[in-house]
DNA sequence: TTGAAAGCGCTAACAC
DNA sequence: GTGTTAGCGCTTTCAA
């Protein structure tokens, strides 16, 4: 069973690398009789095209690049396999690249994807991300990139994000409305879009409900919580303060889990001394003790979205006159860790 | 910033293409002259070679292909950064694929890879897979694959996977020991090795504890838990037993999750009415409600293993005379899931 | 309707 | 020490 390629189809047949090249196209221009005969010895030896010679030949790969943080992770694995379901409906091949939050494997992983001709880059940026020249580079040789989650501000092409600001907006105010007043934020380093636009949600929620900001309340973890001590030492410092605050309204996957897992070690009732609300995916919220209150990302269908802009993108390689920024809704699930109440086992 | 190629600077430097080629590899027939200043303006042009070419020419890519069930789920992510840390260090790209549990994208994957001319395949088994034959055809071809976690039996090649019998043991023997005698199991299809192992391990433990063994305390998920009635109706059949058991051992990730998720539904007590132990890799064990006995699994140090053995017989292509199948300890941790007590929150 | 040949980027056997 | 050439698998002018 070894690899045939057109050439043994030809020596076989007799005809010419080309006659056959053509007739498995169904070119026109061959003899039905001919073209039948190679279609069935083609069918038979189990011919596959070798895509290595396409993409030579056509710098084109049918395959598409992502770059996110990382994929031990809810929300991103979800999201992948939004991406996956659209690709593989549509013929591409998905290639995943992991930029562990560094900003040199961010640009590693794409100029390796870039050599290997992707057709295109889906990419979710880096938490130590600041200059996105590797991006704007490509993007101005023609590469198609769609942006999600964490987006680039300035850059040209479609993007597509969860509604941070109202999904923020929306956690906020609901603590307020469980009596909350003394709410802090920990979140992701300042320059990522994500950060930004929850913490405006964040802020304006508290203004619209006469509560004053206090920017000593806000907590940047650099590694967007991947290191363990980023989390503790930002609970810790919200517990040395004066007034200690009595809500946390934690911006992602990781750094909630790591905030959850301090305020236990350090025995604080939640949410009687401490509320806490998440935005985050992880599958596991409800099971959580106590179980967590969540703005939940579409994850899978921000997966599709931005796959199907990037395949348009693709495909019809025409500049688009205007390029979009999708903002999905999230959803807010209140469970037991802004309930107000003590959480009973069972 | 257009690509360049080894041509565009053999006309630069009026040298032929051979000459840069071997320039460029440093090769020893070449003037040190030449080699530098081929060196020189390569690094000034940023020269990169072309990946697909090589690859057209060699048959090769250094990078190796990983297919497995999923990505969303602790322990693979796990073990997909342990793949990762080793063959970045090695020079090689990883390139993963999801089976989803489906046998057909099992082999449409596995396909596509060697299509790609991976140098190798990295492989679990979907739960749905019973025939290996895609498998076995590429080894007989010469191409180097190690299985890891859920490996077929009688294929002869590097496998590696946790001590399933050792860490089933224990957890069972652990839950006997807290006093608990209608232990339940439930796990994946019986013909994966992870399913028959930790089925053997479970059994042998009630054995040496005197405990016979019923097979209607054992349920099978054909889906490995991934499909959510799958897991209901194995806890309600449990649950429907004139012997409701006390405990329950379950297999997986998924299967675990599913399960709590179950019986928190249905308010049953854990670990009082009934004491729960997962094979399990989830991150937030200790935030679950009750916090979760686990019977964790080295999954980046089993990434990081296998990814050894493969790049070696990727290298050392002479077949070795013996293939290893090593084993993992895994470890049990114990929480509050099977304490013999009231959890108290906080 | 079919074939010959060039070219995608690179390397290596074989000249010179 | 350097150049010429062929070839990896495929498509596509151009010619017949």
């Amino acid at each position: 069973m070894e690899t045939i390629t057109i050439k043994d189809i030809a020596r076989a047949l007799n005809l010419s690398t080309s006659t056959v090249s053509r007739a498995l196209r169904n070119s026109y221009e061959i003899n039905t009789e001919t073209k039948k005969l190679v279609l069935e010895y083609a069918e038979k030896m189990n011919y596959r095209p070798n895509p290595i010679a396409l993409s030579l030949r056509d710098s084109k790969s049918k395959s598409i690049g992502v770059i996110l943080p990382e994929i031990a992770n809810n929300f991103f694995s979800q999201l992948i396999n939004g991406i996956e379901s659209i690709a593989y409906n549509m013929g591409y091949h998905v290639v995943i690249f992991q930029s562990h939050e560094s900003y040199e494997r961010e640009v590693a992983n794409t100029n390796y994807l870039v050599s290997r001709k992707v057709d295109g880059l889906l990419v979710s940026l880096s938490s130590l991300t600041t200059d996105i020249s590797h991006f704007e580079e490509l993007l101005d040789k023609g590469l198609p990139i769609v942006f999600f989650d964490r987006v680039p501000k300035k850059v040209e092409t479609h993007k597509i994000v969860a509604d941070n600001f109202g999904g923020s907006y929306q956690a906020t105010e609901h603590l307020i409305k469980t009596g909350k007043r003394k709410i802090a934020h920990i979140t992701s380093p300042i320059y990522l879009s994500i950060t930004m636009e929850r913490l405006a949600g964040y802020k304006k929620a508290l203004e619209d409900n006469g509560i004053p900001f206090d920017e000593s309340y806000v907590k940047y973890c650099h590694h967007g919580g991947m290191v363990v001590s980023e989390n503790e030492a930002a609970v810790q410092e919200l517990l040395d303060m004066d007034e200690v605050p009595d809500a946390i309204f934690t911006a992602s996957d990781r750094i909630t889990t790591g905030c959850l897992s301090v305020l236990h070690r350090k025995h604080i009732r939640i949410p009687d001394e401490i509320a806490i609300v998440g935005f985050t995916n992880i599958g596991v919220a409800e099971l959580l003790n106590p179980p967590l209150t969540a703005v939940v990302q579409p994850a899978m269908d921000m997966g599709n979205q931005a796959t199907e802009l990037l395949i348009k993108l693709i495909e019809h390689p025409k500049k688009p006159t205007i390029f979009e920024s999708r903002s999905l809704k999230t959803s807010l699930i209140i469970r037991e860790s802004t309930a107000g109440k003590i959480v009973n086992v069972s």
